[in-house]
DNA sequence: TAAATTTATGCAATCGTTCCCGACAACGTT
DNA sequence: AACGTTGTCGGGAACGATTGCATAAATTTA
């Protein structure tokens, strides 16, 4: 069943030599007029597509890019997928994407696997779990063109894309402080993920310029970035045993902002009576919510786009790239 | 850069013809144990990995399928691609998503994208702007695997999964009749999608039996199911516009959902008082909603798993399938 | 008119793998 | 001793497409 046509089909069927059929269907110049005529008229009439999978073998390369990323239902990643599958689609690439629900497991198996597949490139943003990057050192050494974006290995030489986390966070734990609120806690994925080293930056610089202490109690890492109800529950719950009670919260991921709320609601903890909120989201029904929530918006879109624009670079360069960059784009402060 | 081991390395180091280290390697009876033993020893130390693409050359089949979605960003979708893959990477097959946006172009040309890199099988939810399936006709007639969810084409005899769409729609419409609502509306996606008909056919018989007359008036459709605001506005205000303004609504997507609470939002109708609200929805910040929101919750991830299931048991099966079937999963009220 | 050149086409190798044959031992059977 | 079996292995043709090289005919040039 589905059997394709192939370009000895219309060789036999034509009286030609495949060689003749192929360069007529790729209209080199040595081929005559009239034989290219008959070729493409019989090749269209009987829908002749060439078959992928030969040329994938032949030029050794099978347009296509691997995209890692925690979990599709994720505003933030499901932007950015929508920005690379922009790019990469006009310029004839497949995507192929995989979840690692932010377990370290499932992301070297799937690694593993795309790169098995061989594609030609990888787009990766690290699972929160992960600590141990040899999976990916290992493909990178062997050159196999990798870009990060939003959480980025810094130990491995490549092109990164990320948001400009530190800024972001400032403003956002600025923006609580304007606001008046003195005991600003802070939620926060594992401690080793580059977009929570930054964000905490951020979010102890603000202190500090605002003349305000940075208390440890304040702050909580989930090793599951808000995956685990639980986690997310029992970090909260934490900060409302303290004596000093926080009164507002700066959390820093999509998932871990409605963990928290949800977690928020389940307490019976009112927003924002008994705690303000402002965190990283790019979640687009969040003004639908009552109240609403102030959030730090990336322009995750166009994270994609660069980053495959960038990989894509690498992919197609000729000769092996030595320098690379970290592009740092402007987040945006939602106020509601 | 990145040249991969292949078997004649292996043959070559190891003075064997390319045939019996690829009968090694794949443990065939008519060769030595001591030979295998070597083979595999020497492959394991070079780190060997099959080339895919020369397989699936040789093979003629891909091990991937191709997954047609309006957005990953619906959740809805989301959780059904979870079930996909769950399935398809457990039994060696790889992913490819595409997005349609709801538009008839682009998924054309994301079929034909995906039929032209040959995966082996499509699972396939349509756009709402379809009316046209001739694409998808021509693959399957040829022969080309296809399983529908969610959004089904009836005019292609294939496997299909869906939720009991109409049951679902008649417990939310009935839900709100016995809340004491009297005039309800519906909110709904084209008129051609198979979800929106059923849908349509519930909201009507709840209606029916509880002695309340159908208002044409009342039934709105948007082409672009909740993917354009200025779309969902323009219908929720010609139902404000009307004498008898409605009093309550039954929303019959994920889009529209989010759509019709941010028109309430803008156009200021308070909810349940100006407007009460149910409606098919899949995601799980919903509970967050203040006020929050009766649902229709379909088992997305089911339907992913079961639909792949019977995708796979038709590329894998030896015979053409001649029999197919119509799944339908129950949905779940969730009344908020 | 013969040689040189252009034009148009075919042959065969290649990519990495599998698999149908055929080869050739070593052994057992009549 | 002649033959059949069995166990191991290699040669080579596929799969579909591209491409350098050879070749033939047609055309131009000397």
């Amino acid at each position: 069943m589905f059997e394709p046509v192939t370009i000895k089909d219309i060789a036999k069927a034509l009286g030609l030599s495949t060689s003749t059929v192929s360069r007529a269907l790729r209209d080199t110049h040595e081929i005559s007029a009239a034989t290219k005529k008959i070729v493409l008229a019989y090749a269209k009439e009987i829908n002749y597509q060439p078959n992928p999978i030969a040329l994938s073998l032949k030029e050794r390369r099978s347009k296509s890019i691997g995209v890692v990323v925690s979990e599709v239902a994720n505003s933030y990643f499901s932007q950015a997928i929508n920005g690379i599958e922009s790019i990469a689609y006009n310029r004839g690439y497949h995507v192929i994407i995989s979840q690692t629900h932010e377990s370290y497991d499932r992301e070297v198996i799937n690694v593993q696997h795309l790169a098995s597949r061989s594609v030609d490139g990888l787009l990766v943003s690290l699972s929160s779990e992960t600590t141990d990057i040899s999976h990916l050192t290992y493909l990178h050494e062997r050159g196999l063109p990798i870009v990060f974006f939003d959480r980025v290995a810094d130990a491995i030489n490549t092109h990164k894309v990320i948001a400009n986390n530190e800024k972001g966070a400032y403003q956002a734990t600025n923006y609580l402080i304007k606001n008046g609120y003195k005991r600003i806690a802070h939620l926060t994925s594992s401690r080793h993920l580059s977009i929570s080293i930054e964000r905490l930056s951020g979010y102890e610089a603000a202190l500090k310029d605002n003349g305000l202490a940075i208390n440890p109690e304040y702050i909580k890492h989930c090793l599951h970035g808000g995956m685990l109800y639980k986690e997310t529950e029992t970090a909260i719950k934490e900060l409302m045993a303290l004596k000093e009670k926080p009164d507002a919260i700066f959390v820093a991921g999509d998932r871990l902002c409605t963990g928290c709320l949800s977690v928020f609601k389940n307490l019976k903890i009112a927003v924002p009576n008994d705690m303000a909120i402002a965190g990283f989201s790019n979640s687009d029904v969040l003004d639908l919510f009552n109240p609403s929530l102030t959030s730090v918006r990336q322009p995750a879109f166009d994270i994609g786009q660069m980053a495959t624009e960038m990989l894509l670079q690498l992919i197609e360069a000729k000769y092996p790239v030595e320098e690379f960059e970290k592009r740092i784009l402007e987040t945006d402060l939602c106020v509601r």
